[in-house]
DNA sequence: AAATGCTTTGCATATTATGCAAAGTTTTGT
DNA sequence: ACAAAACTTTGCATAATATGCAAAGCATTT
């Protein structure tokens, strides 16, 4: 056991050790000693005497009757006090800059304002700007990528009353989505095709000469916490296997909290 | 090292990591590897070692730039499976989007974390959204509805540290608190009429525009195990008549354990 | 009541964590 | 811009300690 080729300078028994409290946090139920120690191919008096230090520490505990182990307190707080510095705003648009760059195109930070999509953050690539993007602008719910997104991934009681105002003003000024119908079903299935594909994406049709698309930061109730949002004037940009795609939705994966359940090696 | 009374049977080094990782937990920031091995009295080079394996475990996360060590996402996981497996909070975030409904306010689910009352459910309704709630969250203690009744139905120990903090930088600040005495008397009255209200209330004077009103879940002891939040704009819809208070209580009795007979697992 | 399965503990050995000190790296001060 | 200080990271010898086996409790089952 001489090469670990990234997993250098550890503690081994430590390495060990939080092998079996990732074990017992991806059981969804309390587990006994002898079913940890097959999960994890350890003996059990290992298993044992690990448990034993998280049960003093308190990340584990032990139901009074039946003696299974189960995860603590402290496991509640540690994993709280996580979440509390995971500011979803700051580290994205920390994180934005290299996303423009990447992708040579410009890219939006949104979260949902009283006005509905809010842009929050903005970076512009070398091309092009889109003039009327600042700070704190609003974007339409229903024909911006953008907006398509939160639709997708918000209660719809929260989306519901500029749902209603953008279909009023379609009806009533006469203009007709192209792509959707003008009606609330029509909105179902847009936010239904938008959660399929997990991002949205709009060509030059609402915004002449602009493409768009847009897919989601999560937290793990699995509502947008914010939308990240990719512009450029070339239609070819976003296309189905364009990189900056792929590009986009790696970034928002990896700023989405991902529920019990996600493994990434 | 001879007599340990209760603390038997583990793995030295797993507790000296462990506290290592709650140290690291009660900040509030990333903190430095000497920050770490001050607090815990440790060498340096010892902290390093167990934060190489949290860190490859992602229990801890480095900073790109400074360097800095952070709580990870397996961090964030563990926690939130072990908050998962408490029956209490699953049936609270089954019910916590129709309390929102049928009030039309945003409704909080909170528990008591390392820097107090921490958001872990959250529905937002149609009307308003408080851009800087999020999930993990820490609320005030002595200004918020929610920190209010966990200052009522939690040991007084548990609060205590918090509760001189804020009152400290309210002396410091000179901002004085309108509705309550500026010492510990006052923050025992505060609690004695929270807990013959059954409930606590703050209209917009701390949080201008925003008036919220909690109840807590109460376990077989008597004590919170979370509390339950309204928000809104409305003034009117905190008043002691309003109906949205009586589904509120309801609400949290329907959730807190009530006689014998609801043993958990 | 005997037996099976599970959890817990003793103990000798070898693995491995430890602390010191030096090398490498970034930040601060002049 | 250079020097100095502070901090992070790694090597190494030694002593501490984690490990696995096996036996002893303990509860539930047949």
């Amino acid at each position: 056991m001489a090469d670990r080729p990234d997993g250098t300078g550890g503690i081994q028994s430590l390495d060990q050790a939080l092998r079996v409290l990732v074990a017992l946090a991806r059981r969804k139920r309390a587990a006994s000693l002898s079913e940890l120690a097959r999960d994890c191919g350890m003996p059990t008096s290992k298993v044992h005497r690990y448990l034993a230090s998280f049960l003093n520490a308190g990340f584990v505990r032990q139901a009074e009757r039946s003696g299974k182990y189960d995860l603590g307190p402290a496991s509640i707080e540690t994993g709280l006090s996580a979440l509390n510095r995971h500011d979803f705003v700051n580290r994205a648009a920390d994180a934005l800059p290299g996303l423009a760059a990447d992708t040579g195109l410009t890219a939006l930070l949104c979260v949902w304002g009283n006005f509905g999509p809010t842009v929050v953050r903005w970076e512009r690539a070398a091309s092009l700007v889109a003039a009327s993007l600042g700070l704190g602008t609003a974007l339409p719910l229903l024909t911006s990528a953008t907006g398509r997104v939160f639709l997708a991934y918000l209660p719809e009681a929260v989306t519901a009353a500029l749902r209603r105002k953008e279909l009023a003003e379609a009806a009533t000024s006469g203009r007709e989505f192209d792509d959707i119908g003008p009606d609330e079903a029509g909105v179902h299935a847009l936010a239904e095709t938008v959660r399929a594909a997990g991002h949205a994406a709009v060509d030059g049709r609402y915004i002449p000469g602009l493409v768009a698309m847009a897919a989601p930061v999560l937290d793990w109730q699995g509502q947008a916490q914010a939308v990240v949002t990719l512009i450029g004037t070339d239609p070819r940009a976003i296309a189905k296997d364009a990189p900056a795609l792929g590009q986009m939705k790696v970034f928002c994966a990896a700023l989405s909290i991902t529920g019990p359940g996600g493994a990434p090696a």
